[in-house]
RNA sequence: GCGGGGGUUGCCAAGCGGUCAAAGGCGCAGGGCUUAGGACCCUGUCUCGAAGGAGUUCGCGAGUUCGAUUCUCGUCCCCCGCACCA
């Protein structure tokens, strides 16, 4: 079977007959669709594929639902990978051009990838091509790519930024980012060559006093100032007196560049060698009490300030340093009095140690001196420990009784405004920026923030998602916990593609920021994004354009006039924007869910009023490959175009819908893929063959064809709904398939009525997932117009399921395996003959009167028969099984059952079947109980 | 660490108080389709079993219950996110 050649068949005809072009059709209902666009800096990624197919296929089951459906798409171009690339290549970069090699693309072609442009004519381009090749019901005409180089995208983002600006949700402020001092620009986790994933970290440096000069000790534990007994400073190292704000610091060198670019204003004054420190007392602001300066090697210039505290009672560094010293108390060259003043201070409780946690570890572990790598595990030790689990002692004031977790925010708040400490950030790890140059931290200030932890824009945003339906359900906790978490977003760049923003042109608005509302514009661009057709220049898109298009605000007749479109053309692209809008759903990987879902329910909260907030989100996990999740480093990631190569278009949707749902990561299953084309190609002869042939008389196996067919349609249908196609495949094809093997082994000559209805319905149910060869089907059994439009399988609901039917067929498939059974286990071969008793009549009464009750009542109730009465002894025993085991009727008429089915069963065991002989040699018969007869095989 | 999602028989995966040795798919084994078969159909696929049965299983350890894969607690492991970025 040429499934390329149907394949491309069928995609030519969907777009000759603009199959998924919907256009606005008052009164009927629509389904609006849609996926996040893909980034272009690559083919599109099978892993998002599945994404992005989860999507088309909801999209093509509710157009078989009779809805009118749209599902657009566009590419996403904002931002600096593109940019970053490109400048790599146009620098001849080995690596970066090997990732172009890589994707196929030739030599020839790829200093063209110098010019950022080119990806974004090339990529958009060819995911085009990828999409139609495996067959995504995508509604072409409204595509486009973002950024100022697409002019009326880029007026559509100007827009919702001055709306949201004059909404009062986009702010100014600063915030510390990870910064490259060559650079001169924030470094993301993309322009990295060491620390990916390292952000700034909140340090705290709590001020002691010596005079009027400070010396800042930076901590991650601000609680255990009260437990402080001495500062350290490196003896080995020049430290900088320096004016930093109105205060005199104390701190290395290093930590001066540090500052600076937190905003502290630094004067440098004089150096101070480090050794010219120790012994000195300073004063512990929080206690009041004054404390020595000593020295340590531990301690490293470059973290922190350099100038650190002493909590030896918690901080196992700390107890080992100070052990050091009184273990050689002459190198350290201080007089005994300094260290015999210094007493342990512990000030937290934990369970599982005494008073001095770092005492009992440092010695529990045999850790020798302050340079015993062992420190790091016992600090971490320590510190989990406290922070989760411990309460502060007495000996800390307001805070005492308090755990540590829920005391320390309040704590530094309050040392922060007395003046006795002071936030900075730090990086825990080193990041090394692609130039080489390590990277610090910098406050960049003039920054503008979307204003996400405004609580009135959480609480319209909560609002939101309350309305909303959400795939899978459990995901709206994580919704609604990421609005809470979420805090302001920085929704501008210095560098990269994208819009200008408005007001301040030195800014091009960040791409998550710019991809927040954008559904809306799909609405209208087919009729923007072609000027060809429509003659809508880029500058007729005022901010009244849209005001009017979007938020029916203004006049029409005015609106028309400003911007020189015509009022008919205007309110056209009106009525198609609120034909479609809200967005009925949107899917993609769970990751977004964090961010870009999340900040498209806040901007839509913002901007429209609450009829077009979003009516649902789902959300999928991560396709693994072969149960290996997808690396470059692993080698095995591979993109749309190389697996529809592979296994061909139908084939490859059917596998990754059948590779999982819900927030599990699916998995593609090549194995599945081999055997996926076969499958398909015997569907299309089994129903081609078959459509319309058969015998015209119907028998008891036709109706349970159709109970049990009707059934699984139904379940298959609200697995649909749900967007569990897994679920929906396994039922609706595995399932059915089984069941359709059965009744073919049953009556190889099938009724025609109910084989026909049964194709029908297997073939829509495969649609979705396979259009093409499903096309072909319902083109050759003579399907009016596109089975992609065809009504979805219904069911009678005159003529439900009839589980009587499918319970005598379970009893006969369970007789036939227990013959079977007792062949395999009792080595009869060679038996000719099999006996079937059903069980006495008494036996189904006793079932019927004894089920559901307890022992006594059921006895009891059986009893009062008196026919019952003579069988005496055997009835309580069966009762008793009833009972134990918790039988009840099936309602099946076995004697009736088997008889009509005594040929098949004979056939299938390869024996001749006798139903209920007088004779019984070897007295089986009282053996038999309701849904289970007696067997005798010779 | 925090928030969320998970750990089921060779693999993928359903089940979420009794009907469960636990659906389905894949893989594997045997048989059939009177040549072949990467096609298709049957059968089997935890252990034992010369009559349809019995036993041991659902990350690990406790508990609730007449009864737990399903509920509670503890514990270990895996995935996603923890941001300024696609």
């Amino acid at each position: 079977m040429d499934f390329k050649a149907i394949e491309e068949k069928w995609q030519q005809r969907y777009e000759e007959a603009k199959v998924f072009e919907p256009v606005v059709e008052p009164g009927r209902p629509k389904y609006f669709i849609n996926f996040p666009y893909p980034y272009m800096n690559g083919f599109f990624h099978i892993g998002r594929a599945f994404s992005g197919i989860r999507a088309e296929v909801m999209g093509r089951y509710k157009l078989m639902q009779g809805y009118n459906t749209l599902f657009p798409f566009a590419f996403h171009c904002t931002g600096t990978p593109i940019v970053a690339a490109a400048e790599r290549i146009a620098e001849g970069e080995k690596k970066q051009m090997d990732i172009l090699r890589k994707m196929g693309i030739p030599e020839s072609e790829i200093p063209k990838f110098a010019d950022p442009v080119y990806w974004t004519e090339f990529f958009p381009r060819e995911t085009t091509k990828d999409l139609k090749r495996i067959g995504a019901a995508v509604d072409w005409s409204r595509t486009f790519i973002t950024t100022s180089l697409n002019p009326c995208y880029d007026h559509f983002i100007q827009w919702q930024m001055r709306k949201l600006k004059a909404g009062g949700y986009i702010v100014m402020g600063e915030h510390p980012v990870v910064w490259c001092p060559h650079c001169k620009s924030p470094v993301g986790d993309h322009g990295r060559l060491e620390g990916e994933g390292v952000t700034p970290e909140e340090i705290y440096l709590i001020k002691f006093k010596l005079g009027e000069t400070v010396l800042p000790c930076g901590t991650y534990r601000p609680e255990t100032t009260f437990g402080v007994t001495n500062l350290w400073l490196n003896p080995e190292v020049t430290y900088v007196r320096a004016k930093v704000n109105d205060e005199e610091w104390l701190v290395t060198e290093a930590t001066i560049e540090k500052l600076k670019n937190q905003k502290f204003v630094v004067q440098e004054l004089e150096r101070v060698p480090g050794k010219a420190m120790i012994g000195k007392k300073v004063l512990n602001q929080v206690t009041g009490s004054m404390i020595p300066i000593l020295p340590a090697t531990f301690v490293e210039p470059e973290t922190g300030t350099g100038v650190v505290m002493s909590v030896p009672a918690h901080a196992p560094y700390d107890f080992a340093a100070l052990r050091d010293i009184e273990n050689n108390l002459q190198k350290s060259g201080l007089t005994p009095d300094v260290i015999s003043d210094i007493k342990l201070i512990p000030l937290i409780k934990i369970e599982g140690y005494g008073k001095f946690p770092a005492k009992e570890i440092v010695e529990g572990m045999n850790i020798r001196d302050q340079d015993d790598p062992k420190l790091e595990e016992a600090t971490k030790e320590i510190y989990k420990k406290e922070f989760h689990t411990g309460v502060l002692n007495e000996n800390t004031g307001k805070y005492a009784g308090k755990k540590v977790m829920e005391a320390k925010m309040e704590l530094v708040s309050d040392f922060v405004h007395e003046d006795k400490a002071a936030i900075f950030y730090e990086l825990p790890e080193t990041v090394q920026c692609r130039c080489l140059t390590k990277c610090v931290v910098k406050i960049v200030s003039d920054q503008w923030f979307l204003n996400y932890s405004n609580p009135i824009w959480k609480a319209q945003a909560h609002k939101a998602i309350a309305n909303m339906q959400l795939f899978p359900e459990k995901v709206r906790r994580q919704f609604d916990y990421v609005v809470d978490w979420l805090k302001d977003w920085a929704c501008t760049r210095e560098y990269g593609l994208g819009t200008e923003l408005p007001w301040d042109r030195r800014w091009v608005v960040e791409s998550l920021s710019d991809s927040t509302i954008y559904m809306a514009y799909y609405t209208i661009a087919r009729y923007v994004q072609h000027p060809e057709k429509y003659g809508i220049r880029p500058e007729q898109l005022t901010d009244a354009f849209f005001d009017y298009v979007f938020l029916s605000i203004g006049d029409g007749n005015e609106v028309a006039k400003t911007t020189g479109i015509s009022r008919d053309l205007l309110d056209a692209m009106k009525r198609e924007f609120e034909y479609w809008y809200p967005f009925d759903l949107r899917n993609s990987g769970k990751d977004l869910v964090q961010n870009h879902l999340t900040f498209a329910i806040f901007n839509h909260t913002a901007i429209f009023p609450e009829k077009h907030w979003p009516r649902g989100m789902s959300a999928n996990g991560f396709l693994q490959l072969d149960g290996q999740k997808m690396s470059t480093s692993k080698g095995n990631v591979y993109t749309l175009r190389q697996i529809c190569d592979m296994y061909g278009a139908d084939a490859t949707r059917l596998t990754l819908m059948y590779g999982g749902e819900g927030l599990e990561d699916p998995n593609w299953d090549s194995e599945f893929a081999r055997g996926a084309s076969p499958k398909l190609a015997q569907w299309y002869e089994f129903a081609v063959e078959n459509y319309g042939r058969g015998r015209d008389d119907e028998k008891f196996i036709d109706r349970w064809l159709e109970s049990v067919a009707t059934r699984t349609i139904r379940q298959t249908k609200e697995a649909m709904d749900r967007m569990e196609f897994r679920t929906a495949i396994q039922r609706g094809y595995f399932d059915m398939q089984r069941y359709l093997r059965w009744y073919i082994r049953r009556s190889p000559v099938p009724n025609k009525r109910v084989i026909s209805w049964f194709i029908e319905a297997q073939t829509k149910i495969l649609a979705p997932f396979c259009p093409h060869i499903c096309e072909e089907i319902w083109e050759k059994i003579g399907g009016q117009g596109f089975i992609a439009r065809a009504a979805y399988p219904s069911w009678d609901e005159a003529a439900p399921v009839d589980e009587s039917i499918e319970k005598s067929e379970d009893f006969i498939r369970s007789v036939i395996e227990d013959i079977l059974e007792i062949v395999e286990v009792a080595q009869l071969k060679d038996a000719k003959n099999v006996n079937i008793y059903t069980a006495d009549d008494w036996k189904y009464r006793a079932l019927q009167l004894a089920t559901g009750k307890n022992m006594g009542q059921a006895m009891k109730d059986v009893m009062a028969d008196p026919e019952m009465r003579k069988a005496g002894k055997e009835v309580s025993k069966y009762v008793g099984k009833v009972i134990s085991d918790r039988l009840v009727p099936s309602g099946v008429d076995e004697k009736a059952v088997l008889g009509e089915a005594q040929d098949f069963i004979g056939q299938e065991v390869g024996m001749r079947v006798v139903l209920n002989p007088a004779e019984d040699p070897e007295n089986k018969r009282r053996h038999a109980i309701p849904g289970r007869p007696a067997l005798l095989i010779k």
